[in-house]
DNA sequence: GCCTTTCAGCTATGAGTCTTAGCTACGTGA
DNA sequence: TCACGTAGCTAAGACTCATAGCTGAAAGGC
């Protein structure tokens, strides 16, 4: 029987595909082997098991997000680099719903790269508010507020937590309107 | 041998008890039935299977919410009402990780009390929302973004998504106290 | 060119999940 | 008191993840 030349990377990146295709909580080992053509047990040769193969999609996700958040950013600044940050967050989740589910995931402090990942794409995030002069605790609450925002309005949309028939484009450009004005006035009064 | 006296509520209730210590994800019927000391097959007598328990617990929960918002917003109005709504909102999530995470289910169509407690918790929001005058397509936007901040932290808040020391709760009240100042300016000026 | 070693992928197996089928005996209504 | 409905049971099947141990293909040493 002829090796379907299986690496580590291979297995996560087509369970990356697979879990943007059935959603990351569907994902299943079986899935990953039948598209390789192969036992379920031979990807233990490569990936110590579901969960370390969705801490795994976890990590390329992240990275794949932090690079497509700077990117967006590169060349930019305040309101550009805001909407550009966020529209891209919002078409990474759209366009890859599994990954973007397991980017949820905390890294595991075990895989340097992982963590190096998350803190890059907090850092993306954290960038563009440095045009509205935020520093110290200020800065890390209107950054947790931005990734509050995006984060919620993605999953709910990704949910189908908008049920009314508004345009739900519309209503993402005007949260990232609210933002920019809710930044200009940061930190806001008591 | 006796009866456990299982009824369709009994078993809903005690799911969502579990959902809330375990995790959402990780209930399971075995542990349904061995909480009430009864063989897993026997809770098919009163729920339909596990995903039908899941949007039981959902139900359940988006109830118990609604009526936190509601209770919360009552007698209150514009930053006082956001402020208790809010706060209320996070409480219940805190309290009910595994019910709030039920609620993210969207209602079955076919389960009439489940759409109204849907129904009533968005109509909470929006009506903490009436007391800036809302309107029309602004009030639907308002209220997916009032809904997506909210959502959105609670859930990075939960996963352990805030990894910096800086205290949770100050990032909050200053996610809240931003949002007052968006929804004094909206519609946020293109 | 041959032999050895490594290891990728295999089969077999076990524990756990949800679910259905069919039985039994408890409790209730007549 | 008796019959019936049904709550909870056991048994069984299909699926999951995971481990153990085998086999044979590929690669390296001489």
């Amino acid at each position: 029987m002829a090796r379907a030349g299986l690496t580590p990377e291979r297995v996560v990146a087509r369970g990356a595909e697979l879990a943007d295709e059935v959603g990351l909580e569907r994902l299943t080992l079986a899935m990953v082997a039948q598209a390789f053509g192969v036992a379920q047990p031979s990807l233990y040769k490569h990936v110590r098991g579901l969960d370390a193969l969705l801490q795994q999609i976890s990590a390329l996700a992240t990275a794949e997000l932090a690079d497509a958040l700077a990117d967006a950013a590169a060349g930019r600044a305040r309101g550009d680099a805001l909407r550009a940050a966020a529209t891209a967050y919002r078409a990474y989740a759209t366009a890859h719903p599994g990954r973007y589910a397991a980017t949820q995931r905390v890294p595991d402090p075990a895989d340097p790269a992982h963590v190096a990942a998350g803190e890059r794409a907090v850092g993306a995030i954290a960038a563009v508010l440095r045009g509205w002069g935020l520093d110290g605790d200020d800065a890390i609450d209107a950054t947790r507020a931005l990734r509050s925002a995006l984060h919620g309005f993605v999953t709910l949309e990704r949910a189908g937590g908008f049920g009314m028939p508004q345009s739900v484009d519309r209503s993402f450009d005007q949260l990232v309107a609210a933002l920019e004005v809710a930044l200009a006035a940061w930190p806001a009064p008591a």
